[in-house]
DNA sequence: CAAACAGTTGAACAACTATTCAACTGTAAA
DNA sequence: TTTACAGTTGAATAGTTGTTCAACTGTTTG
């Protein structure tokens, strides 16, 4: 079915057995472009400070000086961490007066957060 | 309610009108373990490598061999970065013969990486 | 306009990490 | 037992990344 003509020497002596669970397997993988976007995503959400961050305005929207003090960081660290929250469209932004409030892009941020968190061994429920 | 004296100086000269959003929030917020324990979990998915082999044996177990061919690496690499995924207790492994089959260690693995697909701009039927 | 505050940004440094390479263990076949 | 294959492991290197520091923009107030 496949057009791809293997001309790689197998790896593998049990090759010729597993070639169908391997061609199988070729075509249920999604493109490079898509598993980018995805890692991308988890890399942003693999750091303590960002997910401080996002648990800290999950209740409502923050200004940076307040998640600074709340985080006990500095106004430049959280900025830097709330910029990369932005660009991968977790966060969203407004400004009133001198102070920019920030708060979870969408419902389904929390979502992602929620999911991963049953893996780690806690309910839904938030027990701190 | 909270015991907590606050003596740290606001950074912000909103503080006085912010301080029960920041109350509120702090006691809204997870315990240090377990903002660890999410942001290992996401360090672990945050990497295009892992994020492949995942996908190659989340149709069915691929023995290192078989993985490292499909993704055109070393087997040494494919090794480490399967360590990794066994130590997150996100794959398992059962040894047959001279090969090592690896499987998602369960089905919430895929629920998590589902889930993140959606924010990703990917619907859940899978097109590649 | 000037001063003060809130926030952003770029460069630099330290800490971390993925891959490579070589040597190693474990299993099966000769 | 010897050989070959499958897989693991530790050290080293190159690339990435989070925080700090200093300088900057934008807004409000005096």
């Amino acid at each position: 079915m496949s057009v791809i003509e293997k001309e790689v020497a197998p790896l593998c002596d049990s090759h010729e057995l597993h070639r169908d669970e391997i061609e199988k397997s070729r075509e249920g993988m999604p493109c490079e472009e898509r598993i980018t976007s995805l890692s991308d995503l988890f890399k942003v959400l693999g750091d303590p400070t960002r997910l401080r961050i996002l648990f800290a305005i999950e209740g409502g929207a923050l200004c940076v000086c307040d998640v600074a003090e709340l985080l006990g960081m500095t106004k430049s660290a959280v900025s830097h961490q709330l910029k990369i929250l932005r660009t991968s469209a977790l966060v969203s932004c407004r400004r009133v007066g001198k102070n920019v409030f920030y708060e979870l892009a969408d419902a389904h941020v929390k979502d992602i957060i929620d999911e991963a968190l049953v893996h780690t061994g806690c309910d839904v429920l938030r027990i701190n």
